[in-house]
DNA sequence: TGTACATCAGTGAACGCGCGTTCACTGATGTAC
DNA sequence: TGTACATCAGTGAACGCGCGTTCACTGATGTAC
């Protein structure tokens, strides 16, 4: 189903790129098919020679943008000298990728990603294991030196973006949220909801 | 719109109630006025006759439960002696409302009502005001007498309720999460993250 | 207590719109000889 | 270097299905006199 020719990956890239587009533009309801061939100059044909049905695109679309979220976060925990430094810069990661991608934020933190996350939990796991699984090895080494609480992997998770997901989905939504203050609050009073 | 006669009465619950139970069987695209008409045992004309239209029946829906989840949490805030007392209190309620009532939980967190919170944010926030309102109010108290953390009302929002929307989340859709270490763990660790 | 009447509640067949999807076809690309 | 050919990429009109919604109507309820 991926491109082999030149011409089909531009077509794929200007698929998605016009899909957050639309998605940004007119919500949810308004990602159709229709909408997305105007706004990428592609015919519907063409959207389903690369992607097989409109809910392949989308899949594509969120693996792409989780791929894009998760990568830098990973790097901060793994480049980081200590538990506390890694949290931290993790935290600050995942609202800077909020302030710089808004549009992406907003399809990760919404309805359209939710559906497809809860229809397709676990197989979204498993195709971002290469990102998670250092992820959950980072917080593992940590608990077992004691710099973390010894919790399980989900609730320590769950401290950690926790607070990083509602405040982004506040600011995305209803914009009463202050990204600035967020991350200088934020890192170390997670921190504090962790430690050994 | 809302019922003058007993038999309204009565056929707006069983919409409700049978809204809530197609959701749960066949999750958010399975929510169809044919598939709520033939749950409920009511006409199409009948349900339209009394919400206006589908999105007027889940707008009462997730009103009604949300209403629900936060009367408990703001009795628990409010009838605390202490700020301690009143976070791990508001914790523990809301983790409660998950175990007793999954089925509402699942829909209050997911696409469905996102979707509805995306598109009617203020609105419904408008709705609940009544509840809310309390909450800010507690929230500014406590931060006054210096027992809470000098933060933004929006920032202790998240940083209390964030790390349960997320255990609720990932135990509603993935269920790989204790409810019960939740319980046992995180009022005392999202009370570390606020104090002042 | 009985009756007339306005209003509320409920019915269900019918409609039409918009959507995702298909398919027979044309055109572009790259490769083997 | 040139040509033949297989494969990839792209087109867009057409389809049909399922959906939310309507509407003319019947039936139930409660109230005023």
């Amino acid at each position: 189903m991926s491109p082999k020719q030149q011409r089909g990956a531009a077509t794929v890239e200007r698929a998605l790129a016009a899909a957050l587009s639309v998605y940004a533009r007119e919500g949810e309801q308004g990602l159709t098919v229709g909408a997305i061939t105007r706004a990428g100059a592609l015919s519907p044909g063409s959207l389903y020679h690369h992607f097989g049905n409109l809910d392949g695109l989308v899949h594509a679309l969120v693996q792409r943008w989780l791929e894009r979220l998760l990568a830098p976060l990973a790097t901060a925990l793994l480049e980081a000298d200590s538990a506390r430094d890694g949290v931290r810069a993790a935290v600050r990661a995942y609202l800077g990728f909020v302030r710089e991608q808004p549009d992406a934020a907003r399809l990760l933190h919404s309805a359209t990603a939710d559906r497809h996350g809860m229809a397709h939990a676990r197989e979204l796991r498993d195709a971002q294991e290469a990102r998670l699984s250092p992820l959950a090895a980072w917080l593992q080494h940590h608990v077992a030196t004691g710099e973390l609480a010894a919790l399980s992997p989900s609730l320590l998770e769950s401290l950690i973006l926790g607070p990083v997901v509602a405040t982004a989905r506040r600011h995305l939504t209803l914009g009463d949220t202050d990204l600035d203050e967020a991350a200088r609050e934020l890192p170390d009073r997670i921190w504090a909801a962790v430690r050994g």
